[in-house]
DNA sequence: CGTTTACTTGAACGAGCTCAAGTGAGGTGG
DNA sequence: CCACCTCACTTGAGCTCGTTCAAGTAAACG
């Protein structure tokens, strides 16, 4: 189960073995947490970077007033916490979804890697692009999408990025999140949540009992999201029920 | 009028004269542009990265149905065209927004000033820190936000930005853009954005006349808009209207 | 077996949208 | 210099998407 983090780097650039066998050294020391956590990587001066081995994990930030906006969705092979230089965080918080497993790096040791593998500085700058790259969808997503395009876009992004690190099975996949949580990342009620969902579900595009989606027709909910996949610049050669891939093919979002 | 991009860096560490000076040769070749013309960036391999003189322009994405959403605001000072690795951008473009001047600087200048000042590497990657920083407080904004409060935050931060360049007079600035674009950025219809711009006028916390945008009354509008503008990392000493600095002091937002 | 947490449903309300028409300022050509 | 065009802003009216409030069901857990 080791590896996840130099499968995901992986993507980005050819990585040697060496380089590897140091990424994974990384994942000695994990720690277990609880759902609904927080993941305090922000006390004082000794911040650390941490990776998600298994579960999930969000990062938020919240209003005076006690609204909360959920920034964004950490899957197993993520990092959280900058890696590269300083500059507070302000106010954001991390805190798990479910219970999870991760494994804690030490500044220093981070330091040390890079200063080691010198490409891997490049891999990382590629990984914190990306996670800039789906800020910006996000900010699409919620700024121009309609409730029922943005839970369709949020369902594919997801499912995506989880197949992309093996966890999914056939057209199925874990829902890490509530409906109160889905509404606090897609800054929807939690009301309107259900009611769009169960909009899907008899549209025939997806099925959702407790945490299990099924993607029943993938296709189709990637047009009715207009999600185009290539922002999260994974492999091109990840398959996809239906055979589909990640760029919207020309028949499904321009074709109108 | 030069060293406005060393000017922003140096907000991050301190730079050495030679740093500053190598910073100001990139600005030697420079470009006008209309307003609403593309800089496009993007053109096959030969990408190269743009510094903003004068004037202003923005990122933005477009659905394959034409709605917009607006990404980033671009102001004096701000790189646009990844400066660090590759990894296309996917469909997101950049325009003007008002007439503008910008430098164009080849990759493999910037690839070598990087190398000879190590320095400014730790500059530019905080530099694009901030830019997440942005974009997760714009996800804030359109996400959890009311239209009212959504204008005003967007106001508060431009303003702060604009000032931290020396582009403000007293408490006023330059607004660049149209209702219309104001309504492409915040996820809200151009009609919508006018008849909210009214009620912060009549509220007497700005006054807008043509591109002139004057705060009548910033602790007002800050709270208005739960603006705590320390995820932009501007030097603390900033002053603003008011006698206000950039965190939200205790009696206007926490407070309650 | 009672409590909690998530999900579900109904009804009324409201923020923000669309459509449509009208005003005003700046720019261009006759 | 005026006529005309365009583009930004403004205003009105009706409607819809999404919200809030409130209550009820269902599964998980100690």
């Amino acid at each position: 189960m080791g590896g996840i983090l130099a499968r995901k780097l992986g993507n980005f650039l050819e990585l040697s073995g060496p380089e590897r066998e140091s990424l994974n050294e990384l994942g000695r020391q994990q720690r277990h947490h609880g759902a609904r956590e927080h993941l305090s990587l922000e006390n004082g001066l000794s911040r650390s970077v941490c990776l998600i081995i298994e579960g999930n994990a969000c990062r938020y930030k919240i209003l005076p007033d006690g609204r909360r906006q959920i920034l964004t969705l950490f899957i197993p092979g993520d990092l959280c916490g900058r890696c590269l230089p300083d500059l507070d965080l302000g106010d954001e918080s991390v805190v798990t979804l479910t219970a999870a497993t991760v494994a804690v790096i030490p500044r220093q040791a981070f330091a040390a890697l890079v200063e080691e593998h010198p490409r891997l500085t490049r891999a990382l700058a590629c990984a914190a692009l990306v996670e800039e790259a789906v800020h910006r969808e996000w900010i699409v997503n919620i700024g121009q999408r309609t409730g029922y395009e943005r839970i369709a876009h949020l369902f594919c992004e997801l499912f995506v990025r989880l197949s992309a690190v093996g966890l999914t099975q056939g057209n199925r996949c874990e829902l890490p999140l509530t409906q109160g949580e889905l509404a606090d990342a897609l800054g929807l009620s939690a009301v309107h949540i259900n009611r769009t969902v169960q909009q899907l579900r008899s549209d025939g595009l997806i099925c959702l009992r407790g945490r299990e989606l099924t993607i029943l027709d993938f296709p189709a909910l990637q047009s009715a999201a207009m999600f185009d996949g290539s922002y999260l610049h994974l492999p091109k050669n990840l398959t996809l029920p239906h055979g589909r891939n990640l760029e919207a093919g020309p028949g499904s979002l321009h074709g109108l």
